[in-house]
DNA sequence: ATAAAACAGATTGTCAGACAACTGTTTTAT
DNA sequence: ATAAAACAGTTGTCTGACAATCTGTTTTAT
């Protein structure tokens, strides 16, 4: 990948299931349809939008998958409750308030030391010689200096993804994954930008080893607090830099 | 509601798209589908399937909602990396197995953790006094004794909640109150029984009562490690008593 | 001969209309 | 008055067609 920065994501041309489907959800977070609620029908939704049918339907059994509308045949669709959506989705719009994406690194710092803690008893042998691989990985990226940054990157995100999965516990796993995908996907050229810019190397790379060393020992409490250390410098370097909108 | 564990949920007749994404997604878990293969054309599913092309449109596009799988007009939909998935949900097989439901309040318990120690210094007094009114309400329904069992688990769901709102990060709120409602989905009949076999009282409330302590002094580390603990006992005796398969 | 342009085939995306299945209401039969 | 039957409205499914896009091949221009 190369200069990934300078040519950053366009808009593809959206699907029209998606964007009414947007359309009926904003109209839901708004507050202009309520729990309770019944949706227009969807020969009149399809009216109003001036698409098919078939469309709106689509966009309306992806609102019925997250669970935020409940539909009855021979009677229509209705907005359930707020407590019951049945998945947790991170949306691009995440990305764009400053406040916002506190919260989501706030999340997964949490989600994250509590895995650290879990591999800390739960690691095999063969599971903390593959994290510490990944340790000596940036310890040779550093090494080699700016050429390799994003060798030092992506051996960061492996090494904790190895202690992710070293707490056997699938869920930890997939739901990290995802955050980490999105957070990838959103924001990886300014992880490496950041990543140029600190004075890379000794003080980063001895927050790993603080979390390779807790692990190794099988310590619980020094697992969580010293992944819980370095996200949350990580968080602060990443917000910093950001550059998002400051609300 | 009234014995609602005399009529359990029953399978509700199932919409035609979620059965094929059902099908698509387990022949994706299973690895009989692989990243980056192609799946059959649409036609081709139809004919597999026995079902309008409608059909199988709509189960695609809920994969594609959740990034399993990606479509290429003029080309084809191929599985995905299993990194980028877009969404995190808790599906019902996840209540059969009890390793995976150990994993599941495993997480749910860390994650509860930290909403506590985020709330122990970002509730505001206003925040306070409605957690401890939900405290107040399970004295009260402990001391009208087992007439009130329901009333004192909802005070509980609604203590837990109130927390986590106070921690002032609305993905935790999200997150949470997601899991909650599928655990309360899925292991509801459970708790109310649980609760009324347990000597119901003054140990359970105690947890609860050390908890609210520790946020209300703004101890980051007691309320975690508090809430912690309660949630890895209820935990515990969920497990032992959901009859499920112990696999 | 080589490169550009046009073409053909396949596949997903959208459209239109019809009927089936279900629900709540109204009408009718007893 | 009550129960059964007809009715109208809505979601669920089916069918067939066309539009938009991509890939690979063939034709054409130079």
């Amino acid at each position: 990948m190369q200069h990934p920065e300078l040519f950053p994501k366009i808009d593809r041309p959206r699907r029209l299931p998606d964007e009414i489907a947007k359309n009926i959800s904003s109209a839901i977070e708004a507050g202009q349809l309520k729990p309770g609620d019944r949706l227009p029908t969807e020969q009149s939704l399809s009216d109003q939008f001036g698409v098919a049918r078939t469309v709106v339907r689509e966009a309306i059994s992806l609102l019925k998958y997250d669970g935020v509308i409940q539909a009855r045949q021979g009677v229509g669709a209705f907005v359930t409750e707020a407590r019951q959506r049945s998945a947790f989705r991170i949306s691009p719009a995440c990305f764009e308030k400053r406040k916002q994406l506190v919260q989501l690194l706030q999340l997964r710092t949490g989600v994250q030391a509590d895995a650290s803690a879990l591999a800390a008893t739960a690691r095999t042998v063969g599971q903390l010689a593959g994290i510490e691989s990944f340790l000596q990985e940036m310890v040779s990226a550093i090494a080699q200096g700016d050429d390799a940054v994003e060798r030092r990157v992506d051996a960061e995100f492996a090494f904790y993804r190895a202690i992710t999965e070293a707490s056997s516990n699938d869920y930890y796993v997939e739901f990290i994954g995802m955050i980490e995908a999105k957070i990838f996907e959103n924001l990886h050229s300014v992880a490496v930008k950041n990543a140029k810019a600190t004075e890379w190397g000794t003080a980063v790379l001895a927050e790993h080893q603080a979390v390779f060393e807790a692990i190794r020992a099988g310590d619980t409490e020094a697992a969580r607090k010293t992944t819980r250390d370095h996200f949350e410098r990580a968080a602060q370097r990443l917000a910093d830099r950001a550059d998002i909108a400051d609300v």
